[in-house]
DNA sequence: AAGTAATGCAACCGCGCGCCA
DNA sequence: ATGGCGCGCGGTTGCATTACT
């Protein structure tokens, strides 16, 4: 049984692509388009290529406006926080970088960016990280749930910060990396999707009626109640189904496709009518977990921010980032909303009322 | 100069999702 | 409601290049 073949992988070139078959491809989809059908596609132009390889090709390599290689600061900059509060969804990550493909960004940070952040992290607290980590694997089986990216992404926290306690990142906002409006929303959707328990409550949730709800639970929840009732978006969404929240993808920037996938819209607008029954802040399910909201629910009140921790972020200080990269994300939201680049036109208008609760909560 | 290891990158693979008949 | 199909994604592989001994 199984999956039917593509293609047929008998008759199909593989391997690295010719002069002569970039150019055919490059021709026709240039004049064409693809018809909205890859696997159809190499055989109207006479190529012996599988359509998802046609496809490949031309979204990393052939399509107009494609850089490769010299990432910038800004650029690593996003890519690692969007990294830390996404995890490895390149094609989102890509989508934040016009001109950048999602294979591009994930070679560059498995060869580098990764390297160049945990590789330091490796050597300053590889004695402390060990020993906690291989307590927890011996332990704590459900340190067995947290995902290699999980637990890359929980290392690097602690790398930017040089701190021993990863709950102590998430205790404080003002250490969090600025994210966009979207990417929060982002972030609190992996929270809830997530099975791993750390990454289900790294959010502060107050209690039912609390007024002093910690600044960043206010700020995160503003930017998803903004524009629909997300409060309807959490259990019911659990389903396994990580993606089925479609933000697009990194060939939205300017493949012609007619139906490339509107990064908001399908966020907004279709996902909460497949919940009708509003659903409550999401229970502590262990000690821990009750211990650790609690702890953040004390810490985060009346908390100030404190620019000298930002500044602290070693994240920007390695890449020889200042504060004003931390600001970068209000700045490339307004650029973005005079193009369609990547954020199309209908995405800007939906998240404006968002942005304008990021800015009230944090600039 | 030759051999080997490390690195970088393009391409492939398999799976899940959404669409549509 | 369901099954087939194509698309898109993330993970992995393989090869070419570079660095090192």
């Amino acid at each position: 049984m199984g999956r039917a073949p593509c293609c047929d992988k008998e008759n199909v070139k593989k391997g690295p692509w010719s002069p002569e078959e970039d150019a055919k491809l490059k021709a026709y989809i240039e004049e064409h388009g693809t018809g909205g059908n890859w696997i159809a596609l190499p055989q109207k132009i006479g190529l012996k290529r599988c359509g998802k390889s046609c496809r490949l090709r031309w979204l990393n390599y052939l399509r107009p406006n494609i850089k490769h290689g010299g990432f910038s600061e800004e650029e690593d900059n996003i890519i690692c926080s969007l990294y830390i509060s996404i995890g490895s969804r390149w094609s989102i990550i890509a989508a934040q970088l016009p001109g950048r493909t999602d294979n591009d960004i994930k070679n560059y940070w498995n060869t580098k960016l990764k390297k160049k952040l945990l590789g330091k992290r490796k050597q300053s607290n590889s004695n402390r990280l060990s020993s906690t980590s291989a307590e927890g694997n011996e332990e704590n089986p459900s340190s067995h749930a947290l995902s290699n990216s999980a637990l890359e992404r929980l290392q690097l926290h602690m790398q930017l910060q040089n701190l021993g306690n990863p709950l102590s990142f998430y205790n404080n906002p003002a250490l969090w990396p600025k994210l966009h409006p979207f990417h929060e929303k982002m972030l609190l959707q992996s929270l809830s999707e997530s099975s791993d328990p750390l990454m289900q409550h790294i959010l502060p949730i107050p209690e039912e009626g609390n007024e002093q709800k910690s600044e960043t639970y206010q700020h995160v929840t503003s930017s998803l109640t903004c524009q629909q009732d997300f409060t309807n978006f959490d259990n019911s969404k659990v389903d396994g189904s990580e993606n089925s929240l479609n933000l697009g993808t990194s060939s939205d920037n300017s493949f012609p496709s007619s139906n490339a996938t509107n990064v908001m819209d399908s966020t907004i607008v279709s996902k909460p009518e497949a919940v009708e029954e509003p659903v409550g802040p999401i229970e502590p399910v262990s000690s821990f977990q009750a211990e650790l909201e609690d702890l953040l629910r004390n810490k985060t009140s009346g908390f100030i921010a404190q620019e000298d921790q930002i500044s602290n972020f070693d994240c920007f200080k390695e890449m020889n980032g200042t504060k004003d990269n931390l600001v970068w994300w209000s700045n490339e939201f307004e650029i973005r909303s005079t193009s369609s680049n990547s954020w199309n036109c209908n995405s800007v208008l939906q998240s404006e009322g968002m942005f304008q609760d990021y800015e009230l909560g944090y600039m």
